[in-house]
DNA sequence: TTGAAAGCGATACCAA
DNA sequence: TTGGTATCGCTTTCAA
């Protein structure tokens, strides 16, 4: 069996209370008395409990980290980020995929509640207010990568999403493309809903419009659905000669329906992506599309966090990264 | 604050024993109580603390995941197979990456211990045998996608590297390529050396050699040293002619280095991947790879765990997957 | 069928 | 400085 804190204590003829003092580097005690203490934790390989300790008030050091789908390579470089700081901080990560659906995420909040977490980084849409906002009662919150959909204060590591829509459409409309349309994810993604609206402001700035039949949502298998309905953009009349994707994994199934119907990329059709996964780099061909710091992002999350869970002053409330546009092959201009 | 179950107790006017039966529906209670209880619990919005029942010896219901990298894509698809039929079995998942560190591995092990999880899925090298043996006498463990470097009896869900490296080799031949080399991660990750055995071995049947030159190993950073090996594996006198590297992210390194020097592939150089991950379908020319069953992988190794979390009889220690050569553009008869 | 009480492993307060 | 002890929330005998 595993030593607890009365098998040291015994060993070395002290009470608990004495070897708790060393594990906890607080009170006093004599320096002789901790060495021996020392001693029989490290030869009886003893390793305090976390859970006896969690239950006495003591945090478990433990974040649970709610994504959308930990397969995606956005997201499973955001977690490998939040991992990282997370134990240079010394937590760990429990990891729950909610596949955007708000039953799974609540299933999760609840259970990491059950577990004693002791915050959550969500990076995954909450569209019940409600739920979020008593979810905040109980435990420490930051968002990152994704809009908290309540008007209430909360910590959120963010991309101008905005900003990143604004920045497709202006390149665009360099390369002469005002024939244009949307890929995205469902409506109550608001990363989505935000890009595509910074897309559209600057388009109708420029005196274009981007009628609603242009734009069209996935609902589930972004790689499949998202061929699907680039296949439908790209057969409407009139066809776009540009598509903006809301994500890479859509500006991948976009590539492999331009790529079913024989047209050219950028040739026939020029496809900005979103995210700057590595799947960006290694497409054919490989695709322009906007930037997130992701590594960055799931740093600033777990610190904010930590920092809420540490009682410190809470720094900023909202960080707002700027998105970059990374010009590659998929886009050129107009013919 | 969050309600005990001392607080529904009181509200109930019962004893904590009475409603501890009904969370857990044993012993005998009358249907009536039982529903008054239920109510109240429902009232208090009531969850039983798991940190609580596991310090009572009932299971925390969280396991622990050790990879690599969870931001390789390999990774990321195991893990996403492992959480979700950990959800459906009622359990969570805590991320570990340890970069093939062993290191970094024992640190999380031991945390991992500390935190109490039922059990770990391994599926990254553990190269330090007397760790692993004392590991699994505190706690069961299942390996996946990776050797136990130990001759201990232990539970792995594993795919047949050797036969997948032979299913590598077998393909080049068949496409005439005997001026060959390999690239693959650092010796101690034994399922690049078991790729390479099966590799070499059917190369040499077929009267062909594999020279040490023709092997380089990368430590790190996969895509970059990837790159780098490759170049050098590319700039011999007597340049091979195709290359098989032990998963997609080296593979995509050597297009990548193939690039750059000018090389057409398949033209130039033939390249095979390992893994099958989203990457190879994108990249180009997409990849010819030898694909891992990676979702059942996941789902096995869940399987096998909870099996013996529960204490039912152990099922098949080795589970020998199959895997199959997945043949796409990179790879073509030699010129 | 119900409840009192003894742990589980650690923390922290209070005496000594 | 040290140690005794109540306590955290829950499970589990064991009597009643």
């Amino acid at each position: 069996m595993k030593a607890t804190i009365y098998d040291v204590a015994r060993e070395a003829g002290v009470s608990i209370a004495a070897v708790s003092q060393v594990i906890n580097g607080k009170g006093k005690i004599s320096e002789e008395r901790r060495q021996e203490i020392l001693q029989v934790m490290e030869r009886l390989n003893y390793r305090p409990s976390v859970i006896a300790a969690a239950l006495t008030g003591k945090k478990t050091y433990t974040i649970g980290l709610l994504v959308p789908d930990i397969s995606n390579p956005f997201f499973s470089e955001i977690a490998r980020a939040v991992e990282d700081q997370g134990d240079h901080r010394g937590y760990s990560i429990i990891m729950c995929s909610t596949d955007n659906k708000m039953e799974r995420a609540e299933r999760y909040l609840s259970l990491m509640l059950q577990k004693s977490v002791d915050g959550l980084i969500i990076g995954t849409g909450m569209e019940n207010k409600e739920a979020l906002i008593k979810l905040m009662k109980s435990i420490p919150v930051v968002m990152v990568a994704r809009e908290a959909e309540t008007n209430l204060a909360m910590q959120t590591v963010i991309v101008d999403d905005f900003v990143g829509g604004s920045l497709a459409a202006r390149h665009f409309l360099e390369l002469k493309h005002s024939r244009v349309a949307v890929l995205a994810e469902k409506a109550t993604v608001s990363s989505s809903r935000e890009r595509i609206r910074g897309f559209r402001e600057t388009l109708v700035q420029a005196g274009h419009a981007l009628a609603e039949s242009r734009i069209k949502a996935c609902e589930d298998d972004l790689l499949k659905e998202g061929k699907e309905k680039a296949l439908e953009l790209l057969q409407q009349p009139d066809r776009p000669s540009a598509i903006f994707c809301c994500n890479d994994l859509l500006a991948i199934g976009t590539l492999r329906a331009a790529k079913e119907l024989g047209l050219r990329v950028p040739h026939d059709v020029s496809i900005i992506g979103f995210d700057n996964t590595i799947l960006a780099t290694v497409t054919d061909p490989t695709l322009t599309t906007v930037a997130q710091p992701t590594e960055l992002m799931g740093k600033m999350a777990v610190d904010s966090l930590i920092q809420k869970l540490e009682g410190q002053p809470p720094a900023e409330e909202r960080v707002v990264l700027r998105p970059e546009l990374i010009i590659r092959q998929s886009t050129a201009v107009k013919e």
